[in-house]
DNA sequence: CCAGACTGCAACCCTTAGGTTGCATTCGTC
DNA sequence: GACGAATGCAACCTAAGGGTTGCAGTCTGG
């Protein structure tokens, strides 16, 4: 089972605050200042989910003139999936190997 | 954005112990105190773990004898991947959008 | 029926994570 | 070149999460 890089993505994701961040990014590339207008948080405390997002990979930091914008990276989420997916696969194919097995196929 | 029940599950997954519990537990039903015996951490801290796994149906218990033994509900993952694939693609195309938008097309 | 094993509950510890405020700094824009 | 807006850094607070130990309860299996 290789887990790899994954799990501190799921950490990652495994925060409210953080969606709304990822959902108001998807409304247009923004930054933390711009975020922190329309978030019930602190810029700082938006600062550090960004810098949670970046450090997995879900998000990427774009400077435009004096303000650092931040885009979310949707391959990122689908490559997620895709390895979740395959583990989900694998566990129902074992699942379906001991049935078979308890069943006496 | 209908992130829903998503976000807890995330949560769950996104603590390595626990992927070693999902883990050990591919192997075959197992119980809390089974467990215990596998891996390096006590067994309320796995019994701990389970009632969070099983809190967002990552895992089923099932009563065998005196025993609690708990199952991977492997479709769960499944689903979970499912959910989060249909969301990395809406942002693939919302991005696809705006830089058409953004090329003047 | 009784001993042993397994579960469940509770209290407690410590670290981390999310959040805040305040200040320093950088860097465009005028 | 200076003012202003934005970022970056640091200290601090609090709650929650992962872990432990200990004990009570329950229930099977011989």
């Amino acid at each position: 089972m290789t887990t790899g890089t994954l799990v501190p993505v799921f950490a990652a994701l495994g925060d409210e605050t953080r969606w709304s961040i990822l959902a108001a990014l998807g409304e247009g590339d923004a930054s933390a200042s711009a975020l922190a207008g329309r978030l019930p948080v602190s810029r700082q405390a938006i600062a550090k989910h960004l810098a949670v997002l970046q450090e997995v990979g879900l998000v990427e930091p774009i400077r435009v003139g004096r303000e650092v914008q931040y885009r979310v990276i949707g391959s990122q989420l689908s490559d997620t999936a895709r390895r979740l997916e395959a583990i989900g696969a694998e566990w129902d194919r074992r699942l379906a190997t001991i049935k078979e097995i308890a069943e006496g196929l």
